[in-house]
DNA sequence: GTCTATAGTGCGATAGAC
DNA sequence: GTCTATCGCACTATAGAC
C-alpha cells in the first residue's frame, strides 16, 4: 500500500511493484513529484520554488501537481495518514489496565517507529525544510493537531471522557513533538523513543 | 491602545479617541477592515470572500488591506501579540516558589483576561469562524506555537531547564486551547478561567 | 497606485489500460 | 466501449515588487 511506503528517496518495493503495473508516460509522477519538491525546497528553499520548478523536474506539467497534490505544502506530508492510522490502531489495541495517558504515549511510540523507519537523515532534511518557513510549519502543526482531535476520539471511544480524551491527545502531541525535536538535534545519540520518554517523565515530574 | 482594543462590532472609548485624532480621509481603516473581514467571513464564508469585497466594505483599496495586513488571515489576529506580551510579562512577575507548570497556568490565566474583556460573543463568532476554516487553523495553531516558543524562553530565563521549559509551555497552551473550547461551547455557564482550570486539574490527574 | 508572478481551479481533449 | 491519468489552456485571486 502506498500508505504505508513514506521512503522518499529509496525505491521501495512498493514504488517497484507501482511502476510495474502502471501504464503510459514515465511511471510514478507522484513519486517523482516529491522527490523534486523536497529537493528543491532544500536546496533554495520553500518560497524560492515554485511549482512550475517542481513539476519540470519531475517530468510532468504543473497541472499533474495539483491533480496529485492539493497544495505546495502538501507535498511534503505524504505518510501523515500512515501515522494517524497507527496511533489510532494502537489507541483501539491497547490493554484495559493502561492509563489514557499511557495508552496516548504507548500510541505516539508506535508512530515514532514509522520515522525511525525512514532513510538516515532524511527526517532531520525535512525538518530543517519545515522549521525554516512558517507556512510549512503551519501545515505541520494543523496534521499534529487533527492527529490529536482523531486520537481523542479513539480515547473516547474506550469510554475516557471528553475532557481527559482531548487532554491525554494532546499531550501525547507534546511528548511527540517535543521528543521529534530532541531526537533530531544534532549530535544526539538517543533513539526516538527514548527521547520521547523524556519528554513524557518531564511532564509527570512538572505535574507532581 | 490598539493592542488591548479587539472589539469589532461595537465602538469603544478607544476607537472613538482614536477617530477624534486621525486626521484625512475617513479614519481608523484598518479597525474598519477588521470588522469588514470578520462580518464577511461570517456570513458567506472565508473562502468565498476575496480581499477586493473586505476592502471595498471598509471603504479603501486592496491594497490599503495588504498594507495593514501580510495576509488575508492575518486580518483575524488582531490582539495576538497582546496576548503574548500578558503571557510573558506574567511568567516574568511569577513567585518563585511556584512550580513552572503553575506559573504557565497563571500566565495563560492572565491571557484569558483579555478574551473575557472582549465585547460578550465576540470570541464565539471568531471562534465559529475559524473553526471553519482549515487554513485559518492553521494560522491560529501557528500563532499557538510561537506563544509557547517564546513561554519556553521566558521560563528559561527563569532557570527552568529548556525541557520543563519546552513542556510546560506547551501544556500550558494546551489547557488554554481545551479550557477556550469548552468556555465558547453554546450553555457553557462557567467562566474562562474555571474552564481552564478543570483543564489543568484533569491533566494533573491524568499524570498521577 | 500600478504591474506582475505565482498559486490554485475548471474543463475539454487525449492517450493509453482494461 | 469504460476508466483513469495526463495535458493544455483559460481563468481568478493572493501577494509582493516596483
Amino acid at each position: 500500500m502506498s500508505e504505508t511506503d513514506i521512503t522518499l528517496h529509496l525505491m521501495t518495493v512498493t514504488d517497484i511493484t507501482r511502476i510495474v503495473r502502471m501504464g503510459r508516460w514515465e511511471p510514478d509522477a507522484r513519486g517523482r513529484l516529491r522527490v523534486a519538491a523536497l529537493e528543491l525546497y532544500a536546496e533554495r528553499g520553500y518560497e524560492q520554488t515554485t511549482v512550475a520548478d517542481i513539476a519540470e523536474r519531475a517530468g510532468v506539467t504543473e497541472r499533474t501537481f495539483f491533480r496529485q497534490f492539493t497544495d505546495k505544502r502538501e507535498v511534503l506530508f505524504e505518510g501523515s495518514e500512515a501515522l494517524q492510522d497507527a496511533v489510532l490502531a494502537s489507541i483501539a489495541a491497547a490493554p484495559d489496565n493502561l492509563s489514557p495517558l499511557e495508552i496516548m504515549a504507548n500510541a505516539m511510540e508506535s508512530a515514532g517507529a514509522l520515522l525511525s523507519a525512514q532513510p538516515a537523515g532524511y527526517p532531520r532534511i525535512r525538518a530543517t525544510v519545515v522549521a525554516a518557513n512558517p507556512s510549512l510549519q503551519e501545515r505541520e502543526l494543523l496534521k499534529l493537531a487533527t492527529l490529536a482531535i482523531a486520537a481523542a476520539a479513539a480515547l473516547q471511544r474506550r469510554g475516557v471522557s471528553p475532557l481527559a480524551a482531548q487532554v491525554a491527545a494532546q499531550s501525547g502531541v507534546t511528548i511527540f513533538s517535543t521528543g521529534f525535536e530532541r531526537w533530531v538535534e544534532p549530535g544526539q545519540t538517543d533513539d526516538f523513543a527514548t527521547c520521547m520518554r523524556s519528554a513524557l517523565a518531564e511532564l509527570r515530574a512538572l505535574t507532581a
